[in-house]
RNA sequence: GGGUCGGUACCGAAGCGGUCAAACGGGGCAGACUGUAAAUCUGCUGGGCUCCGCCCUACGGAGGUUCAAAUCCUUCCCGGCCCA
């Protein structure tokens, strides 16, 4: 029994469910030749096996994926956006039909980003207060103020298995003295996002876990402050943030090893919005558990398309009468079924065809390349994996 | 047959004496994309070089006017429309 569920008689005649949540992460194995660790998740709509690649649903939808077909790729856990979410639909909507599982008609695991990716990639369009984020809606330019705990409010009724705090994105680079200021914010935030987690409920009958998000730009002092501050706070699992922001990759690898360094073994580590399939494979073996990254949709609408024999641009003339499969290495609808002049002919044509198998055959490759992770990390065998992928990635 | 409008780069279409190898679209050829304001954005698209500049060939064909022509004139070819 995962969860305990404990009723109690809560304002008269109306019965509540009081959820208590425990660890919800198995650490089943760490690999004897880098930090890779093999584990599972466990939520309410399911185990999660890890390393875990989550693909990014911002907007309620993987552009271009049906659940089913995301069923079919077997992606275990999808993302979405708390700030997207609630411009829109709205959290009156959400709260409507039943939070956003029903929703989307998806009944696997869910995380929300906070919105602290959007302080970032939307730094025109919001200010920063000692209490939270006031943001220009990018939609309709209307105000809205996000603070640490109508951030965790709305995470409640959007019922994400997994909530992110509101943190502050730092851009890249960022001064030294800016980003010691950020940091004391950030952590203000992460404190209050988890005491409003702790006195709140969540609203649709199943726990919900929290994640709190290590900032510290490429300082290596506050990195390691951060996190263990963060650590000390007491999260259900820690992020990496502020990461793959324009800094050079080697500079990436290190600042996560700062911070895996730090982090407790028997917690979920989670690299914010990384990346590509190699960052992917160096994380693992930095001891990162969980990623997920907008790469594999947008780029396959934008002709990209990762395989197992390498990533390509399908609009590229040399596919024009090619006859071989989109990926024979791999078993999925599109890798197995359509030629790789068929899907040059539907991006070529704007199709929206195109687009939906693209993105099919690059989730998919995202998915077997973290299967095969865990099935190496389970024979002993990663990093030899990893150094087969180096040759074509 | 007469009149009239027009023929511009792969296509469409501006330009109407020099600052034109020729705006702008489209198409094509490449590139970028990392907690999604992205089915978006950027570059190239006559040929050749010793390639931040130079040399060829080019605005239907052939002549001509001019220091200079895609731009003006003559003529021929082709197309649209109108009249016979």
């Amino acid at each position: 029994m995962p969860h305990s569920l404990v009723p109690s008689l809560v304002e008269g005649f109306r019965v509540r469910l009081i959820i208590k949540e425990k660890n919800m992460f198995t650490l089943l194995s760490t690999s004897t030749k880098s930090k890779a660790r093999l584990g599972v998740l466990h939520t309410a709509h399911g185990d999660i096996p890890t390393p875990i690649f989550m693909p990014v649903g911002t907007q309620a939808t993987v552009k271009g994926l049906t659940p089913d077909v995301l069923e079919a790729l077997d992606a275990k856990i999808i993302l979405s956006n708390t700030y997207h979410l609630y411009l829109r639909p709205g959290n009156d909507v959400m709260e409507h039909f039943g939070g956003l599982h029903k929703f989307m008609h998806w009944n696997r695991p869910l995380l929300t980003d906070s919105g602290g990716f959007q302080v970032f990639s939307l730094q025109e369009l919001r200010k920063l207060s000692e209490e939270g984020v006031h943001f220009k809606s990018h939609i309709d330019g209307s105000a809205h103020f996000f603070s640490p705990e109508s951030v965790v409010d709305t995470q409640r009724i959007i019922g994400s298995d997994i909530m992110m705090v509101l943190d502050e994105c730092v851009e890249n680079p960022a001064k030294y003295s800016y980003v010691r200021k950020s940091i004391e914010l950030s952590l203000k935030w992460a404190a209050a996002s988890r005491e409003h987690f702790l006195n709140t409920e969540p609203l649709w009958g199943f726990p919900q876990y929290q994640f709190g998000i290590g900032q510290g730009s490429m300082y290596k002092d506050l990195r390691q402050e951060y996190v263990e501050r963060m650590v000390e706070i007491g999260f259900d699992g820690y992020a990496l943030g502020g990461l793959s922001v324009g800094e050079a990759t080697e500079q990436m690898y290190e600042v996560i090893d700062w911070c895996t360094d730090l982090l407790p073994a028997d917690k979920p580590r989670y690299l914010m919005g990384v990346g590509t399939p190699a960052n992917l494979l160096e994380g693992i073996s930095r001891g990162i558990d969980m990623f997920d990254c907008v790469m594999p949709t947008r780029n396959a609408r934008n002709g990209q398309i990762f395989t197992t024999r390498g990533k390509f641009n399908i609009r590229n003339a040399r596919f024009k009468f090619c006859d071989e499969a989109i990926d024979p290495g791999l078993d999925s609808y599109a890798s197995q079924n359509f030629t790789l002049g068929y899907l040059r002919h539907l991006v070529m044509s704007d199709e929206m065809l195109g687009v939906q198998l693209a993105s099919m055959q690059n989730i998919a490759y995202y998915l077997w390349l973290m299967e095969q992770s865990r099935k190496h990390l389970a024979d002993g065998t990663f990093e030899e994996f990893r150094s087969h992928c180096s040759t074509y990635l």
